[in-house]
DNA sequence: CTGATGACGAGCG
DNA sequence: CCGCTCGCCATCA
């Protein structure tokens, strides 16, 4: 595995920074990340260290996503319900309530890495 | 170098 | 709301 580029150094660093309780879309972290959300997703398969909380990474629809084999980590779920995130009948949570706002300003300068252009909050 | 693939997103009906 | 199509970027053979 790879695992070991910039950008998927980038990727894990964002992850890590999800409180518990909350959780991140792959679209989130590929622009945060500045790359596209599938990167994101491959990333997450590629995670081989437990500190990375890449259950906490979810789809734009709010639910959790499958693997290529089309087998769903149940685990994953329930590590977020544990946490505090809940999931209605049809498996999804609500983003409006539970997406994470993104790091703050100071993060970037902690992380060493380069803030994505994102436009200045205020 | 080229081609294939992958835990996705937005747009459209 | 659901389902389909196309585009996205990085990594691997």
């Amino acid at each position: 595995m790879v695992a070991s580029s910039p950008t998927y150094r980038a990727i894990y660093r964002l992850v890590q920074a999800v409180p518990a309780g909350q959780v991140a879309t792959y679209g989130q972290i590929g622009q945060l990340a500045g790359c596209g959300a599938r990167q994101v997703g491959y990333a997450m398969a590629a995670v081989k260290s437990p500190d990375i909380p890449w259950h906490r990474v979810i789809n734009s629809r709010g639910a959790v996503s499958v693997r290529a084999d089309g087998a769903v980590d149940a685990g994953q779920r329930r590590r977020l319900e544990d946490e505090g995130v809940i999931f209605d009948l049809r498996g999804r949570a609500d983003l409006s309530v539970f997406q994470w706002h993104g790091p703050d300003g100071g993060w970037w300068l902690e992380s060493g890495l380069e803030p994505p252009l994102l436009p200045p909050p205020r």
